[in-house]
DNA sequence: TCTATAGATGAAAATGTTTTCATTAAAAGG
DNA sequence: CCTTTTAATGAAAACATTTTCATCTATAGA
């Protein structure tokens, strides 16, 4: 079965192929009655043009690409909703792509896309060898960041604050009264942990305290690991009150550690930390938390993509927004 | 500036188009020393050929389009990711389109699938006006349905066995003794929710028992919906002393609820009910559940998907596969 | 009624590839 | 050394569309 083409609807509607073609992209550019007969056309041999064959001559799609490490991480998944759905309103079709945190399968998929001529990529870097997305930026300037910020790249990127959302987390539990901290952390490679760790350090700092070393865990990776983690710390004598877990997962943890241990929270010990969804939901007991708000970094991050899409910002130098977080108290 | 094309590699290459199209295809198919020259210009050019005039001629994409009703979904979410891997080992690339539930957007984003020339379409249908896809089947057999079945489209079909997860779910719970059952459950218009439920009556009515209509919760959509229903269930002077969640979410939300008000689990209540991730790592107390798999799911339906778009299996006749779960006991 | 103008139309060029086909060059066989 | 076979090559056609340009038709203005 050959494929149909305009040719096709041409000779069936008694026109030329180009009126055929002009009334593809604007319907009153041809004599009404042709316009009947080219509609009546198309419906009645189910024509539907080939997309290659336009591509070939706009030299452009409609596609967007959102590169990032882990779609099953609620957050990103999350955030991934939010841009799909803004986009969709706009006739443009996104294309989520996983890197699985290696930033070889990152690259490939950033230059699958340059070539499949998207119409701009959404990129959450994995971290390691970013140094690729320069010559990436110099070929295909569409190319924006979100999520993590990477300082050295010159292009877009639109991130939480989350030096501030440590501090102000810190902050929080200070003001209950809280002067001795245990900190559970992500990986130690992530831009973003050390934003968090550091926020939380300056808060400390402004009160002339510092967090003890032995009471910062790093490379924690999983739920299972934070549980693992407060179980053991509770088992020294001089372990600190106040436990913050510095990503959803951990805090998560903490959590189940807390509940099995039957600790009482927030009498004996303090659990805050951050989260994606609302805490009080979420947990059996208070937990102070700072959410984090992944729709709204998708949408954000989106909107900057469209402005640069269709030109609204002429100003060619990189854009950086940080967004603000919400804590809810105790 | 304008595109570089095959043209310009030729030329400085001093070879003809044709050459260097048969050089990007297989570079063993020219002269060595042609070979290193056009390799050469296309090194020093950065010539990226362009896929459309590729696709213009091949007539496909190696793109595979999976449309779900909702990405943010932990459970669709570790399938997707499960697709990823697979499909880029076999130098696919993954398009994942998010519907919302909507059967307007479904029927979209299938229809511009089709029309961009996927490879293939992997797709959980929302389960509502699903007529169109018989349509779209006739013109679109490379169009497969997973997690959801629909029995009647005739496509593939990859799914859990939500009969039999039911039904051994319920089972191990009159093992443990339990005469009287409370049952959260999803939405009524869900299949996966009507199978779970049956398979669940089933296994009681093996023993000759019944569910009462007043403990058979439908349309609870959230964990919340699930915490507050266990909050007022358990008022009641009579309650079951089992209480089965028919979705994580659900299960996620009655722990919650165990957990605030104390109840002693599993000696003075039971609760069980379906998990996507492992309940011993989730929850503070022991909770049996049947553990879906959205992973094995993935890369089931996906190899699937690969077979057909090799013609390894010649058969056309639409293919069902049923997936087990596994019941991880109290 | 005739001319000027605007709008609609079709032929043909252009888009960047792959593939076919005829030709040339080289290698093998006698 | 000549013939046959094989391998490599380039010109040109094909792919399905958009767009340019010249032509034609009809309307408006005088």
């Amino acid at each position: 079965m050959k494929q149909l083409t305009i040719k096709d609807v041409a000779k069936l509607a008694r026109v030329s192929i180009s009126s055929v073609s002009r009334y593809l992209t604007d319907p009153t550019s041809i004599r009404p009655a042709a316009a009947v007969s080219v509609s009546k056309a198309i419906k009645d041999l189910n024509y539907i043009p080939n997309p290659f064959a336009q591509n070939l001559k706009s030299e452009s799609t409609n596609i967007i690409a959102v590169i990032l490490p882990d779609i099953s991480d609620h957050f990103f998944s999350e955030s991934c909703k939010a841009i799909c759905n803004l986009f969709y309103m706009y006739n443009y079709t996104v294309m989520i792509c996983d890197t699985d945190g290696d930033s070889g399968k990152e690259r490939r998929y950033v230059d699958d896309m340059i070539r499949n001529r998207c119409a701009g990529i959404m990129l959450v870097p994995c971290g390691k060898n970013t140094e690729y997305l320069k010559e990436a930026l110099s070929r295909f300037p569409r190319l924006m960041l979100f999520d993590r910020l990477e300082p050295e790249i010159p292009a877009d990127m639109v991130s939480e604050d989350n030096l501030r959302s440590g501090y102000i987390l810190a902050r929080h539990m200070l003001e209950k009264g809280h002067r001795r901290f245990a900190v559970l952390n992500g990986l130690e490679n992530s831009v973003n942990m050390h934003y968090r760790l550091n926020g939380v350090r300056k808060a400390l700092a402004e009160v002339g305290l510092t967090l003890e070393d032995e009471y910062s865990l790093i490379n924690l990776r999983s739920k299972v690991d934070a549980t693992q983690a407060l179980e053991q710390l509770v088992k020294k004598p001089d372990c600190p009150r106040c436990i913050l877990a510095c990503n959803t997962h951990l805090l998560e943890g903490i959590v189940i550690a807390a509940s099995r241990m039957k600790l009482s929270v927030p009498d004996e010990y303090s659990l805050a930390g951050f989260s994606v969804d609302d805490p009080r939901h979420l947990f059996p007991f208070p937990v102070p938390a700072v959410v984090q708000n992944p729709a709204a970094l998708g949408t954000q991050a989106g909107e900057m993509m469209l402005k640069r899409l269709r030109g609204t910002i002429k100003n060619p130098i990189p854009k950086i927004v940080m967004l603000d977080t919400e804590l809810i108290p105790l």
